[in-house]
DNA sequence: CTGTTAGCGCATTCAC
DNA sequence: GTGAATGCGCTAACAG
């Protein structure tokens, strides 16, 4: 079989004998803008579908000097948390016709500044941006290339630029007020980075729920801090630590140290709720489907998208150079049975 | 502050005197071949780095007619199981410097079809599919296009291209059987879409494993198709219909029915294991953490991941053409309690 | 060894 | 209303 040829603008206008210029208006819809004949018009249309013509976003990109795609970078997009992220975002980019490329950080400021990098070789049109620790730099000359972006689930300090993240504090403040409610006496926090910005705001919502409290005791010794690459190396000996250490309760700032943490509990043989009390952010199915079901602070995954996107093809346009926002969303507080 | 223009390849042959040509060659690092002087090479590569060059991926596209993105179309970025796929494909292209562009088609043919010719129009080098029901058509258009594609997951009967998947039937055999092997008298199977082909081999190897058994009751009968949509509306009905009707275990075709019926399981009251026995494919973290655990069959999503990019590499580099292959990986069967 | 030139496919300005 | 011409930034073929 022929390898066929793609076809193309001069392709069809050469069977029409017309120039191509006048395809190109007609099929970017302009026919009506530069009066061209609706036969005309409906003839290329028609010569066009049945040729099976395809515009090249290539070309067409280098002339407009918009690739129509948008860059989305995440820490890890087999979390099911940022899958999610990526399913909203896919879904709100697709109504502005862009589509999305991403990419993983791991929390890791080198990979993400490589692949700040190829993506703005790649000339996409903006992005949407999961900083990590340390990243400041690499985001600052972002912004000197003026290639629009927007943070979402964190924001990084030093980068002044639009942020749509869920409510940390409150939603910290909520599940640590939980614990105590119910009776939980010393209550450990764990967290990856605690200097990111998200992070933070969590354990400032913790702590501050533990200092209102009549409980009393030094809260600062009691959150933990076990990286990300340190999850299946240290995290089951800080728990054991602190449970021997007498924390009747946990806060997991995250899905992921939650989930591993179940599973460390099972092997230690701590019986959820009755041995210890447990919270944490998110809501992946892990927690609805283990028993107790794990009470947690479920993000408004869409909303975020959805505002975020919003955000920056506001960016993109360029339409009004207002001062970036950082939006602030509502969790939604789970209760379940973990506590 | 300035717009800061784009650094281009004139500019920093402008500023050292030289022509675009030389820029070009060396940096795409062919001075060597071109027996470009060292220092010479030196200079320009100094230049380019001072300037902060970043070529234009959409030219060089443009020019070389490739553009250096690989297209993955999966049923849903957001499900755990395409989720981590994407993750893998992420790793194994970045390897060969491509960069991913994702779409999700919800199983359907219809979004398939926009998918891959947007993907199509963006010039993607190649593409990794996760075929849908009824996407025949689509697919032989784009075999008509010539552009390189393999299948995972799931292949499409009427096109004959490269595909990676798990060992469907064994896999499903060899979970049925453990259930036949542990007492269970009656076990039902639920799949969502039966035209599937990995759909049709599970089934299969699940319909053998009971045949080949002393059990004798009308299999097809127990065999239930609960579409993708219908999950929230008519999965709970179909569990409790076929326990009424003495089924005393349940094979999952897949992760989502699983988990969601693990939910209703915890609703109707039913004890797993105890009342019940379970086991699924695939193997998402929902089915570690709950209680008792889910015996299940794991996908080696990493290599089949590896296999894909590697025989799309080949196709798109226009290697070898041998036949398409077919390449079945075993799949691992993980026990945990649940039967 | 390096400069010049001609497109890649498309959008857009200017003629007629 | 439509054709012709120009160039987006880059690569590659050809000169010299």
């Amino acid at each position: 079989m022929m390898p066929k040829k793609r076809i193309r603008q001069v392709d069809i206008a050469d069977k029409l004998n017309v120039s191509v210029g006048l395809v190109s208006l007609v099929l970017s819809g302009k026919s009506h803008e530069f009066r061209i004949s609706d036969e005309m018009a409906a003839k290329v249309i028609e010569t066009a579908k049945a040729l099976g013509y395809r515009p090249n976003q290539l070309a067409r990109g280098l002339r407009t000097g918009k690739s129509g795609i948008i860059g989305l970078l995440v820490a890890d997009i087999s979390n099911p948390f940022f899958g999610k992220m990526a399913r909203c975002i896919e879904n709100e980019a697709a109504k502005l016709e862009y589509q999305v490329m991403f990419g993983s950080s791991d929390e890791n400021s080198e990979k993400l500044e490589n692949l700040i990098n190829t993506f703005s070789s790649r000339q996409v049109d903006g992005m949407i941006i999961v900083p990590v620790f340390d990243s400041e730099r690499i985001l600052l000359s972002l912004q000197e290339q003026s290639i629009p972006f927007v943070f979402v689930d964190r924001y990084c300090e030093g980068v002044d630029e639009d942020a749509v993240v869920v409510d940390n504090y409150l939603g910290s403040y909520e599940l640590t007020s939980l614990l105590i409610k119910k009776g939980y006496r010393k209550i450990a926090a764990l967290a990856h980075n605690l200097g990111l910005s998200n992070i933070k705001e969590r354990i400032q919502g913790y702590t501050t729920a533990l200092k209102e409290s009549p409980l009393d005791y030094p809260v600062e010794e009691f959150i933990f801090e076990v990286d990300f690459d340190q999850v299946d190396t240290r995290l089951e000996a800080v728990l054991k630590r602190a449970h021997k250490d007498g924390c009747d309760a946990f806060f997991f700032a995250n899905n992921k140290l939650g989930i591993s943490s179940l599973k460390y509990f099972d092997k230690i043989g701590l019986s959820i709720k009755d041995d210890i009390g447990i919270v944490s952010f998110d809501n992946p199915e892990a927690f609805q489907v283990t028993k107790p079901g794990i009470t947690c602070l479920e993000q408004p995954i869409d909303l975020m998208c959805e505002k975020a996107i919003q955000l920056l093809s506001r960016k993109i346009e360029g339409r009004v150079k207002t001062k970036p926002e950082r939006i602030s969303l509502p969790g939604n507080l789970i209760i379940r049975e973990s506590c």
